[in-house]
RNA sequence: CGCGGGGUAGAGCAGUUGGCAGCUCGCCAGGCCCAUAACCUGGAGGUCGUGGGUUCAAGUCCCACCCCCGCAA
């Protein structure tokens, strides 16, 4: 008899542990939580979650709690008898008594070494603080963020040209091939949770798309890695000619530049900037506000002055 | 109708108060050179997003529409 599953998920990296589950015979997904849909893009379209378009095509009945602390949903989350609650970025903190309704409690896959990382850009932060190696954690959620106890652990090392989104899919898919086994396994007893060292602990934030201004009075290879970390989300940017730049790519320069920190400089088919450490980054790829994403070469060739 | 920028040569851009459509790169041909992605000379390539309107004359002014993009989410 399969496990009964209420499946939690909103964002990019919850549609491909879902995709699994529903393809493993060992779970019954009976129902899927996600985020009210909203108004999205240039024309303020309402649009849905990733997942939930999925479990209509499935049949899987699906909720939308405006906040999952009303009683509306505790009720409701009550009446369906599951055995587990699988959370895979959900973007809600989960109350307590919602953590208590399943007998088995709420299991969260996320996408770092706990207890390094918790909170919700934890991707980006790995590739922006220059770790070596990050990874994802199966973990039985409590009633503080990602601080639960942990089922499983699951290592993949940080490339050196790796950007936020390869990273992001990478454990994106590493986490789907553990979730079932973890899971059944939880669920039949066979591992059990072990606590997290709280001492080792490190916190981010919430990215928003003004954490990707670029303060270039910060080394040169800090910079670069925060323009790979950032990179698709939230992207990183500068203010040029009173327009915003976003910096797609850049790569340490052994040229130099007597501009000041902070301005570009075109040299030899280049586009450098000096940073806080004297050091120049050169950008290979940007993209100007109302424009296409340009090579540096296609941007030099309209640059005038 | 959330706010805003933009569609001009293959690419990226300029085009002033309407008055012969330009720049950098690329492409083609020739030259220089031991040689070259470097340099020199010449050349091809544009119904200026689409449809109307104003005017002797519209890339430029007016109206409508299509498409791309930044912010915001």
């Amino acid at each position: 008899m399969s496990h009964r599953i209420i499946y939690f998920g909103a964002g990019e990296f919850s549609v491909k542990p879902m995709q699994i589950l529903l393809d493993d015979s060992r779970f019954e997904i009976i129902a899927v939580v996600t985020q009210p849909d909203k108004p999205v893009g240039r024309h303020q379209k309402m649009e849905s979650p990733l997942i939930k378009s999925l479990a209509e095509k499935r049949g899987i009945e699906v909720f939308q709690f405006e906040k999952l602390k009303s009683d509306e949903a505790y009720q409701k989350l009550s009446s369906l008898t599951a055995d587990v609650f699988v959370v895979v970025s959900y973007g809600q903190i989960i109350p307590q008594r919602v953590i208590n309704i399943p007998k088995m409690g709420v299991i969260n896959l996320h996408g770092s070494l706990l207890p390094r990382w918790r909170g919700a850009s934890c991707v980006q932060a790995a590739i922006a603080t220059g770790d070596e190696e990050s990874g994802v954690t199966i973990m039985k959620i409590d009633a503080l963020m990602d601080h639960g106890p942990i089922l499983h652990k699951e290592v993949e090392p940080i490339r050196a040209n790796d950007t936020g989104g390869m990273l992001f899919r990478r454990l994106s898919s590493i986490g789907s091939e553990v979730l079932p086994d973890v899971l059944d396994d939880y669920l039949k007893g066979t591992i059990s949770p072990t606590e997290q060292n709280h001492d080792l602990a490190t916190y981010c934030k919430i990215l928003k798309r003004e954490d990707g201004k670029i303060d270039w009075s910060k080394p040169a290879e800090e910079i670069e890695r925060l323009i790979r970390a950032y990179d698709p989300w939230p992207g990183t940017w500068t203010e040029w000619n009173g327009k915003r730049m976003k910096i797609l790519s850049a790569c340490l320069s052994a040229l130099n530049t007597h501009k000041p920190v902070g301005m570009i400089d075109i040299i030899d088919n280049a586009i450098l900037i000096k940073c806080g450490d004297q050091k120049v980054l050169e950008i290979t790829k940007l993209q100007l506000e109302g424009g296409k994403p340009l090579e540096s070469i296609y941007f030099i060739s309209g640059y005038r002055g």
